[in-house]
RNA sequence: GCACCCAUAGCUCAGCUGGAUAGAGCGUUGCCCUCCGAAGGCAAAGGCCGCACGUUCGAAUCGUGCUGGGUGCACCA
């Protein structure tokens, strides 16, 4: 299915038949040996280094083995033409047999067109979002979300078996501050002035919280002082909270597998269990860290704490669990979720932080190191800042009035696809630039409105295919002449329909979902350059009336190219638009 | 002081486990379109891939050291 691993498989064959026939030796390690398009396209359709990587240790100049291997290979239907260039490079030119068999391929797999066996159906554990239950999600939680979904997609399509997975970060004191916010607006349902003091948080979400907490408690809490209410109202609190996140996840088209609590590691014994882990691996011990360099808290004193030794397993400095209190620090709870999902059985984790947690990239993987006895890979990625504009002027956001940009603003102003596509367009570790007037723009400045036009000129193709009295279903379409596809323009837009089963797994093993925008945005391109070059050459245009069969092969192609747009959209979590209003 | 991320065309950014003459969009310039398959099209100009060494047949890509920008740095979460 993936025509490029099909050559390469041919490439290997043609150098084992060498071997077998003396002309190189044997025992040669092929596996650098690579079968890529080549940058420039005049080049041919495919080329393989296989010459260049393989002269060394076969002891002949890479001309000799090229030469060689090019009438070898020029035996095989599928090669139309070989030469060697520069280096030792041999490029192959396929026959157009080749092209239009995947355009086959894509119109009988429809949306399976693309889908690999690249994770072996391995399990992968994607964390993402994990904001605190203090308040609805603003706008800097858009962008991890996205890209987790749009991950955990990805991953899927190219055999993963994925598992969405949301750590509510319950067990702080940010939820306490979340109850005492709480209990004002309690005190406001009740007619009385709300002290919002200075740290608490102000937002006017709130005031639903307070109301419901008026239904539920009548005005037996007035007056009280918080050890009476405070663990009641924080659950509560952080529970209608939880509800509002999500809600905003779903309007954004995100749903999760799991919810995990990190106050429900507490009083279980599963910290103290995973530290235990440790320190039976002589990892924790008790000792003093020294002050970081350069900028010295003011202070600082030495202090015994219980610590990790992450440097064992890459870290710069080793990291405490307890504090000097003896309570346990963020990163003990955090240790003790990773080697739950560690146990849980996951042969991979996947983390999507935020770009202010950089810092504690080493420390995890340390630990994830450690409890898996490095057996499971943890991959972090860090999200970068979005940045908001309104046709070009920086967008103001205000925490401390407690109007913020909330999610929901973001969904309702731009619209969850192309919301989630925009987030897409760079990758993670470069900040983006989200304005809400150009996003919304009909133009092809706009990668959005771009792929989406594609496709519908497709709809609208097939829709006048079937007033002209033509069968477009994909059955048909797929039993098409496509010989009579052979124009340039058109198997160059096939070659980029043969270039995504490949593209999947290279955006899958680099968990990088931007690469299926950017493709996205290069495959409407070649359509929309073919739709075009229809105005001066009209025998390039998909319908050509009077003439069935090639328009069948041509409207085969178009059809061919939205099942890969459909297709590539739904892994960002974008719908197709079947017609452009 | 240390760690992580970034640095590619005037601007915003791609660049696929190291490959050939480094790509796209915007902007600029020129031509075409106003007989709707044009919510535009074609083409051109534009680069010491931050700098310097190193590894390699071969480096934007890998390593080391710099420069500049961002983020984070015990007892917070």
């Amino acid at each position: 299915m993936n025509l490029f691993a099909d050559i390469r498989a041919l490439v290997v064959a043609s150098v084992d038949a060498m071997v077998t026939a003396g002309t190189l030796p044997a025992g040669l390690d092929l596996s650098a040996v690579s079968v890529e398009p080549p940058r420039d396209p005049a080049h041919g359709d495919m080329a393989t280094n296989a010459a260049m990587v393989l002269a060394k240790p076969a002891g002949q100049p890479p001309r000799v083995i090229a030469d060689a291997l090019a009438l070898q290979l020029a035996s095989d239907p599928r090669v139309l033409r070989t030469d060697v260039a520069g280096p030792g490079f041999l490029n192959l030119t396929l026959a157009p047999a080749v092209w239009q068999g995947l355009v086959r391929a894509a119109l009988q797999q429809g949306v399976d067109f693309g889908r690999s066996a690249f994770g072996s159906g391995l399990r992968v554990n994607i964390e993402f979002v994990s904001a605190n239950p203090t308040g609805p999600m603003h706008v800097g939680h858009v962008r991890g979300a996205v890209v987790g979904d749009a991950l955990a997609r990805l991953l899927a399509f190219a055999g993963w078996n994925v598992t969405r997975e949301y750590y509510i970060n319950d067990g702080g004191a940010q939820v306490d501050v979340l109850a005492r916010s709480a209990y004002e607006r309690y005190r406001e349902a009740h007619g009385l002035e709300p002290e919002i003091r200075e740290g608490l948080y102000p937002g006017d979400y709130l005031v639903a919280v307070g109301t419901a907490l008026k239904a539920r408690f009548g005005d037996t809490l007035l007056d009280k002082g918080e050890q009476y209410w405070l663990t009641e109202i924080r659950d509560i609190a952080s529970s209608m909270m939880m509800d509002e996140i999500r809600g905003d996840l779903l309007a954004l088209g995100v749903t999760m597998d799991v919810y995990s609590s990190e106050k429900a590691l507490y009083g279980t014994g599963q910290i103290e269990a995973a530290i235990q882990t440790l320190r039976d691996m002589g990892l924790i011990y008790e000792g003093t860290l020294e002050p970081p360099k350069g900028k010295e808290p003011e202070d600082w004193e030495p202090r015994v704490q219980t610590l990790f030794r992450s440097t064992a397993h890459g870290d710069d400095v080793d990291r405490p669990v307890q504090k000097s209190d003896g309570s346990w620090t963020y990163f003990a709870p955090d240790i003790a979720y990773h080697y739950d999902k560690v146990q849980r059985g996951f042969d991979a984790l996947i983390d999507i932080f935020g770009a202010d947690h950089g810092g504690y990239v080493k420390r995890m993987k340390a630990a994830v190191s450690a409890l898996s006895g490095g057996r499971v890979p943890l991959d972090i990625k860090l999200v970068q800042l979005v940045k908001l504009y309104k046709n070009g002027e920086p967008f103001k956001m205000s925490k401390r009035a407690g109007t913020f940009v909330t999610l929901r603003d973001v969904v309702e102003q731009a619209g969850a696809d192309v919301t989630r596509f925009m987030m897409l367009t760079r990758k993670n570790d470069v900040t983006l630039d989200f304005d809400f007037a150009k996003v919304l723009e009909q133009s092809k400045d706009n990668p959005v409105f771009y792929v989406q036009y594609a496709n519908a000129r497709v709809n609208s193709i097939l829709r006048r295919a079937r007033d002209a009295g033509l069968a477009v279903d994909d059955a048909t379409l797929a039993d098409a002449d496509l010989t009579k596809l052979s124009h340039p323009a058109e198997l160059t837009l096939a070659g980029k329909i043969a270039e995504w089963p490949r593209l999947v797994e290279i955006a899958a093993r680099g968990n990088e979902p931007h690469r299926i925008a950017f493709y996205l945005y290069e495959l409407a391109s070649d359509f929309h350059a073919l739709w075009n070059r229809g105005n001066d050459e009209p025998s390039l245009r998909f319908l050509q009336e009077g003439n069935a069969a090639t328009s069948t092969a041509k409207i085969a192609l178009a059809r061919a190219t939205s099942v890969v747009i459909s297709s590539a959209l739904g892994i960002l979590g974008v719908s197709p638009a079947e017609e452009m209003r």
